[in-house]
DNA sequence: GATGAATGAGAGTTCATTCAT
DNA sequence: GATGAATGAACTCTCATTCAT
């Protein structure tokens, strides 16, 4: 369970991040951005990689729940699929700052403790989408000529670039719209 | 043109940007690695900044080199994605610490020329890839139901995914063969 | 008088100092080994000035006892000096943290409470300590050619250093027995 | 060996030690006194605690110096403890900063590094001593009725008292003259 | 009696960079 | 080309203390 405090922290947190970097996540610039002194973030963060943590544990929560629940639903694996990807899309166009979490792996090298949450989120993933494909090419919804896990790679790269192009570039704009287009054509290709 | 020194001083960054993450990438540490004291680094380079504006030119001329490869030659299109991702991976298998520079989108975040570039690079590698895709499609050799842009963020993210995987979570070990396999793969989503 | 919170306190800043050093000893500290929050320290004390002051203040009253008593009874000097000691070694013992506070003096040198507060113990033991002396002098139970004061620094130097080794360097392992045969030690040289 | 920055900064820290106490030992205060910038503090130290090494190296070298060349020389052992004395009253005489060190043992409770230090000080002088004191009592110039290792705890403790006397109380004011006094009464007590 | 939240002051340290030599 | 020495700005974090509740 988060304080109030504690919410407000990560929320600032991320949109330093989205908007100024890694690097603009000072404990400074969040105490300005709040409206409180520096060493009164240390009331509410044991200290900055705690803060760190709890986003990158926000984030594993939320694309936890994602996956789960499209590995739990009924539908056929294509409409998971499809639904993991509206979801994803959904979520990043809510909370933009939340795409510079998703490709932050390079930027937490130092911390392992950081290193090793990416890791968990990144591989736990990989393994739901991994199973929803292979359920999917079981019950010949899913084509079956290609391994599950190379049709994961290609799935979660889609999403992955597809959003950073979003983010980054602006060659993306509506990223729920434009984003249906891209499962459509991936749709096209995985489908028996 | 750069002297020996230069080289050098890339090099050694692009290690300490491989091992320790862009934090690590400091003037001390930098001089340090080559064994001169730091005022000696700004007798070769204007500013940190022009170091990796240097990364950067190194990385752009090496990828768009590649890629206008490819655009030349007269292999069909599917040959010419699959040197593609041949070339990518040897390239990264001798020089992993190249990766790093790939996916430091985040990192640079607030050097707007250094944001700039990597954009550059993005796009234009982005624009020739598209280019294959339309021109394969044309003569029947990539199939013609699914948009070139999107086969191409595809192709890449699959690609960057991939190499990201090799690198992050060393779940993919031997890069070029493992490599070639998920290349087949998508060879056969995109063939005509 | 002292409330049992002000006692408990006490305490736990005495081990605090014991076990941490002088630098150990923070509201912070004092108030998580007491399970209390750190403003509630302030309701016992005005500051944490006024904590030492009460530690200081114990320590006077505990070793003033001491010396009054031997200053007092009818034994001769040797006895008196004798009971000093085994009376220090066994306080000692059983408060091992008391020890950190006579060396303190180094500690506080910017409170000029608390030097005058150390300066006053010192002075006043020395004080008694060279009356029994004198007084055992004069009844030909100490040897007469040596000053008083000079006995009185040697006698409580030998105590000091002793107590020190004891606890810092721990070549001293039992205390009250080792001490012991460090008093019959002095007791050869001070006798008549 | 060591730059002429890094002797002004030792003394400089002595000075503080001395003035202020080791509380006053800040980077802060020791740049001021010196007139740079912290930052140009790290040029010669790599940090606070290289300098306290450093301090306490030097005082190290000081006093086995005076130790073992009393240990060497062919005096009778009455004459080299009072060699010893004298050695020990000048030297902090010239630099009474130093007495804040010997007793510094509370103070560097945190730090391993400079705990051991400490140690190892103490422990190598008291062999030296009791070397000395064994010596001495072989050849009948040291009486034989009282252990080497408690002779020594009672010369030792009485100058380190003589001298915190001396620093702390100022009741004690010429120090190599009044420490001759000392000798003298210590003299009496252990000559054969 | 005690708490949660906050604060001003200051700690040690690192950074990219400059400048005289 | 390179060095030694230095700097301003910024960093994370700790400290004793206060105040409204």
């Amino acid at each position: 369970m988060q304080t109030e405090r504690q919410k407000e922290i990560i929320e600032a947190a991320l949109d330093l991040i989205y908007k100024k970097g890694i690097q603009g996540l000072t404990i400074k610039n969040l105490s300005e951005k709040i409206g409180i002194t520096e060493p009164a973030i240390y009331r509410h963060f044991e200290n900055k990689i705690s803060i760190l943590v709890s986003i990158l544990d926000f984030f594993k929560n939320n694309t936890e729940q994602i996956f789960e629940n499209e590995l739990k639903n009924d539908d056929n694996a294509i409409d998971k699929i499809e639904h993991l990807f509206s979801r994803h899309f959904s979520t990043f166009s809510k909370m933009p700052s939340l795409v510079s979490v998703v490709f932050s792996e390079e930027i937490f090298v130092n911390e392992p403790v950081l290193v090793g949450k990416i890791a968990e989120i990144m591989d736990k993933n990989d393994k739901i989408l991994t199973e929803i494909i292979t359920n999917g090419q079981r019950k010949n919804e899913i084509r079956n000529d290609i391994p599950a896990k190379y049709l994961s790679i290609i799935i979660m790269g889609s999403l992955r670039l597809f959003v950073k192009k979003w983010q980054f570039l602006k060659s993306v704009k509506n990223l729920p719209r434009q984003g249906k287009e891209l499962f459509n054509s991936i749709k096209l290709l995985i489908q028996e």
